[in-house]
DNA sequence: CCCGATTCAGCACGATCGTTCGTGCTCTGG
DNA sequence: CCAGAGCACGAACGATCGTGCTGAATCGGG
């Protein structure tokens, strides 16, 4: 019961193998989708059995339920941390924005946007997986929300505007540079999702 | 269910249970996705054997595409024309925008826009059916931008403004509302995206 | 009135899906 | 040092996937 953790340690071996499949689990769900990510593919991926990385999961549902937060993680590290590490205000609205187009330039998920990705699939279907990416997406529209409150409080953006009309606003123009980065392949329209994020704050003063 | 001759004929009949076929796959594959689109389930749907929906395309590649021309005449017949119905200027790209909001609210397609659904996707799975979709949202963004154009010609857009930019802009919005109404299913929504297009459009002026 | 064409069902195929079970192997706690 | 816990494997299951082939209806043109 009491027992120090043992760095190198047969448990610990078994978390590491549930880390390595889990990151190669939000990178392929990027691109095949949540539900289109199979077991069998995934096992290949990382190299082992099926049923060997089955066990680590009780479900399907388990593996894609695991799967989100492991891309929650990923997400948090490469554009939440980075975002909210600008000062407060406008600035850090724009840091948001920036850090999201960022990770999708930079193919951090391959597919793109894995919640852009997961929320578009599970939209319209019911059960705890849909609940899950439906509460992130919230979580997310919160945090830019917050930002911008933040700006108003410093008078960077007049007190009569709606923060959470600004997010939405913010956020719509930076997931959908996303998809049609990914459909056309030009980093153009990246650019134009940062002017456009400018150009709502500026006319927000 | 195919039943009921009305203009005999036996080809006629094949086509017409063609367009059931089709009319059944496009709304199914807004839910369930262009991949996940079965031919079994598509066939239980119509209540025809597998094998005999199956021969009425060559594979799976060709009732896919089928399918996109399908939803294409959908979103066409009740999206792109009422849109146009309105007068030229920002009249029409507002009207355009309603249009789009509309088929949404209204369920046009179970699972919301058909091609927002597919453009994310198939956004990066190489093939024909991706092609066909990537060259489908670049009409639409056409479409917009041909409005938005058409305004700055009537002056009610200032000619300096970058219509390809404000096409682009709204019609983040009105497809992130799209996505927005379906995970929260709140009308609000739609209406957060009504207001940005029409904030744009007056910022343009 | 019959021949060719067309529509659709029945059946079967190999592959892959998620899932379960039993079996070793290796490490850990007592 | 031994018993047991934990990890990973191979094999197998029923279901479903996309895809063929065959044959029975049914209609149009000569």
């Amino acid at each position: 019961m009491v027992e120090a953790a043992s760095p190198a340690g047969r448990k610990a071996a078994g978390e590491r193998t549930r880390r390595t499949i889990l990151e190669a689990a939000a990178k392929l769900a990027s691109v095949e989708g949540l539900d289109g990510l199979s077991i069998g593919r995934l096992a290949d991926e990382v190299g082992m059995s099926k049923s060997g990385l089955y066990a680590h999961f009780r479900s399907k549902t388990g593996l894609q339920l695991a799967t989100i937060g492991a891309a929650d993680e990923i997400f948090r590290r490469e554009v939440v941390e980075p975002g909210q590490a600008a000062p407060p205000g406008t600035a850090r609205v724009v840091a948001l924005c920036e850090a999201f187009l960022s990770h999708v330039e930079r193919g951090v998920f391959p597919g793109g946007c894995f919640f852009t990705a997961a929320a578009s699939e599970l939209s319209v279907r019911p059960g705890a997986v849909r609940d899950r990416v439906v509460e992130w997406v919230g979580g997310w529209l919160g945090t830019i929300q917050a930002a911008v409150a933040e700006a108003q409080e410093r008078g960077e953006i007049r007190k009569q505007a709606d923060a959470a009309q600004i997010a939405f606003e913010a956020n719509a123009l930076i997931v959908t540079a996303n998809i049609a980065f990914l459909l056309f392949g030009d980093p153009a329209v990246l650019e134009r999702a940062r002017r456009g994020v400018r150009d709502r704050l500026a006319a927000a003063e």
